[in-house]
DNA sequence: AACACACGGTTTAGGAGATATACAGAAGTA
DNA sequence: TACTTCTGTATATCTCCTAAACCGTGTGTT
């Protein structure tokens, strides 16, 4: 009966929400969720999400691989319930903060924190829509900041959306770094060297004009963020919006989604065409600069070589 | 000589920029990187990324799986060039735009049209920072958006980097609903519903107030997109700081990265306990909720049986 | 022209990983 | 006590990735 309150809820989700109905005849549990989970998480912190397997998880515990699936139904689920954890609740500092904008900011750093803390929930799938607690929590907070605002309440989830996505975009950027960090043993500083150096060899002026240029700037060398800056300019948007609001200005429309032209998805056979007419030419482009890179690239050896024999 | 030019380019990358060695001696190549990428890409716009295997996509060319190793050093160098296929450059459309808002917005839908084609490549592991050609060419084309106002380098490269951003955070959520109507058969109007069903069984006033008040404002049921207002609004935001730069004001100070507490890495004890000590109290409270869950349930069911056997 | 050797596709094999299935023993329940 | 339910285990299958050895094919060299 209970049951049937909650039939199409996925079973990962289920069990982040804590139904889980506790069996009363049998032998007593050995582990539990919240076991499984830390030992899963340990892992993960320490060598990355490939280190996370049902195997090893188990053996950190001490029992066979298969003991895990009378606790956890697949590892995508065990993989939930790590995001689950790893991300948390939102920290209740962010209260103390006065206006929307202190509070959002603190909230979002509160989220790339969490992120530079565990890089490796990034690298999790996003499996559609995870509704768990936490992440609800997460939403809800950004909300809450929000609520003082006269923005309507779609307008108040976008920027909190908007937050949020910035927060894990910096994270996706930063723990790239972190990663490659891990794997190599470099320190992330001489990752960043090594990139920049890489970035050097292949971003030419001629094919890239504006990123050269932004490179020669030292865009990738300085220790400066880009990532707040973006974030700044987000609020003051939306300051900027509030204010228009309060002084009777006009709400901004909201537009539908962006919708993807049915023809490809169906398949019209002239749109098909024209679609594979644009990607040979890409590839043509493509071919072509990779051509050019490799002459030049032996014109250089040649000169190299010929200043050596000189 | 021509090798030693170029020590450490990752394999992957150097595949994507056209470094390839082609052979002199032995048979003729019967396949090309072109081909199996295509093949691969193929298999993943039919049946998401998970059909991708080295084997399917050997079967695919009527090759044996080993076969494909000539070409591709493994497969996350095949994974990495798919991605860099289905990105391509971006369209020269946007060039016909006037000012570099226009551009930008024309970029970013450009980008989201990307995704929402080819969800797949937002499930692909982020494998540190891809220096592709292509990934380049958006970068620039950002750049170059920006280029006649009059931001610093880093402020064109963090307007960017938003922008770019935010439109693979669109992606990712949209696509979360794509994949789901693809693995359920049902449609994304249907798969929306769904999830609103399952927000309404748990998202409840008491504990998240202002996503519930979100929620019965219709805010996922309805077809509006919450992207776009997020983008002008951070596009608002950077004009104004534009307004302010060319009237004199002052530059925003730029920050440094968020830092880790080093203590959390090296391990410092008392920090340690500190976080568990939140970790456990974040427990206690999520226990009591779920608790508190359970016993409306129960509670709920037992109301009801009490109606139906009434 | 003959030969060596680099190279392409194949075969075979190993190893890792998720998980279905069947089972023996433990704890409640009738 | 007998039955039922549940736990952890053992065994086995299936899917992948990819290393290594092999044979035939052209090209460059002698």
């Amino acid at each position: 009966m209970a049951d049937e309150e909650l039939p199409e809820l996925p079973r990962g989700i289920a069990l982040a929400w804590g139904v889980a109905a506790n069996p009363q005849r049998g032998p007593k549990r050995e582990m539990s969720v919240e076991k499984i989970v830390d030992a899963a998480v340990e892992l993960a912190e320490a060598d990355g999400i490939g280190a996370v397997s049902m195997a090893a998880v188990a053996a950190k515990l001490g029992f066979t691989p298969m003991s895990l699936y009378r606790y956890v139904s697949a590892k995508d689920d065990l993989l939930l319930l790590m995001q689950e954890q790893a991300t948390g609740l939102p920290p209740e500092e962010h209260r103390e903060h006065e206006g929307w904008r202190d509070r959002l900011r603190a909230l979002f750093e509160a989220q790339t924190l969490i992120y530079l803390r565990h890089p490796w929930i990034l690298s999790l799938p996003i499996t559609g829509s995870p509704i768990t607690p936490n992440s609800s929590a997460w939403i809800d907070a950004g909300l809450e900041a929000l609520s003082p605002t006269p923005l309507s309440e779609i307008e108040k989830l976008a920027v909190t959306l908007a937050a949020t996505g910035h927060a894990r975009w910096y994270g996706m950027v930063t723990a790239g770094y972190a990663e490659t960090s891990r794997a190599t043993g470099l320190n992330p500083n001489e990752v960043a060297l090594q990139e920049a150096t890489l970035f050097d060899r292949v971003i030419t002026v001629e094919e890239f004009p504006y990123l050269r240029a932004a490179i020669d700037a030292g865009v990738f060398t300085a220790p400066d963020d880009p990532f707040r800056f973006g974030l700044e300019r987000l609020l003051d948007g939306v300051a900027m919006y509030i204010d228009r609001l309060e002084q009777g200005g006009e709400r901004a429309p909201v537009r539908e989604w962006i919708a993807v032209d049915p023809a490809e998805l169906t398949g019209d056979k002239k749109h098909r065409e024209a679609q594979k007419a644009v990607r040979d030419a890409e590839k043509a482009l493509r071919d072509a600069r990779k051509l050019e890179r490799q002459v030049r690239r032996d014109a250089i050896a040649r000169a190299a070589r010929a200043r050596g024999e000189a």
